[in-house]
DNA sequence: AGTGGCCCCTGGCGGC
DNA sequence: TGCCGCCAGGGGCCAC
């Protein structure tokens, strides 16, 4: 489930490795994962960036980008030619790059990859990025001014900030005390100061720790040279039935906002 | 504006 | 053991 630490951890592992390589042929295995049409127009295209916008991973080439999404689970590889890559199952597109192979896997096969001459129009509506330094508590606070919705469907919207999933909402949320169920309007102003400081502080965490790999499971997330280590030191995620870390009250597991939510009934606070 | 539900998709797992 | 049905979930879309 790659979140903003995941992409950028991906992000970071392809500019170790593709960029600055040309395309020189694509195969397509999933009509859906890349028209047919667009891959064709990428030919003998050099990667000239690799950035991440939200939790969108975009390929800047010559003259258009291509805008990749990896949705739930999204995986990329790359094989230098020296090495011999067999196909697999749930490989859905795969690169040929000057230097070596590019491999997207998808299992569920939501991911998607789309061309556009910039990115800026077709990602206009993404909120602000929660590790820039625009993103301030008084930003924060004043966002939550302007709206009465629930905290946990808030901080999912990509609209208003951009990168943030459902493990390190859960994550930020138990952090600053506050009750899943809140309404962003009821929030102690002090409260809002601890939520943006608890944001970054999970996804700096999560970055540090190379992204979040949770079970052993196919498409799982990984980054492009293996598997993240965040997963060990998660506080509620994946953790119900567990002991609260700081009052020992057994963490609850409910359905918010329509995601699977673990919370302290005791720590965190209802607004 | 907000909310809730459906859909996409497939492996994994709990329950019977 | 074997099978059924549900769950995971990001985001787009639709109805209310």
């Amino acid at each position: 489930m790659p979140e903003l630490p995941e992409v950028q951890t991906i992000v970071n592992g392809l500019n170790q490795t593709i960029c600055h390589q040309t395309i020189q042929k694509i195969d397509v295995f999933n009509k859906k994962t890349l028209d047919s049409q667009e891959a064709k127009s990428l030919l003998n295209k050099t990667i000239h960036s690799i950035i991440r916008k939200g939790k969108y991973i975009i390929l800047g080439l010559e003259d258009c980008d291509l805008v990749i999404h990896l949705r739930m689970t999204g995986q990329f590889f790359y094989f230098p030619y020296t090495h011999n890559y067999e196909l697999g199952p749930y490989d859905r597109v795969a690169f040929s790059l000057s230097e070596g192979l590019l491999i997207f896997r998808d299992v569920r096969r939501f991911g998607t990859m789309k061309l556009c001459l910039s990115h800026k129009e077709l990602l206009k509506k993404l909120g602000i990025d929660p590790l820039s330094s625009a993103f301030t508590s008084d930003y924060l606070i004043n966002l939550f001014s302007h709206s009465k919705t629930g905290i946990k469907s808030f901080l999912l919207a990509q609209d208003k900030i951009a990168g943030l999933g459902n493990i390190y909402v859960d994550e930020a949320l138990f952090l600053s005390r506050i009750h899943p169920e809140s309404r962003v309007s009821n929030i102690a102003v002090e409260s809002i100061r601890g939520l943006q400081e608890a944001i970054v502080v999970v996804l700096q965490k999560g970055l540090e720790a190379k992204g979040t790999s949770i079970g052993n499971g196919l498409g799982n997330y990984q980054h492009v040279n293996g598997r993240g280590k965040n997963q060990q030191t998660l506080l509620v995620y994946g953790r119900s039935k567990q002991d609260c870390i700081v009052c020992n009250t057994d963490l609850v597991k409910t359905k918010i906002a329509g995601r699977g939510t673990t919370f302290c009934s005791s720590c965190q606070i209802l607004y």
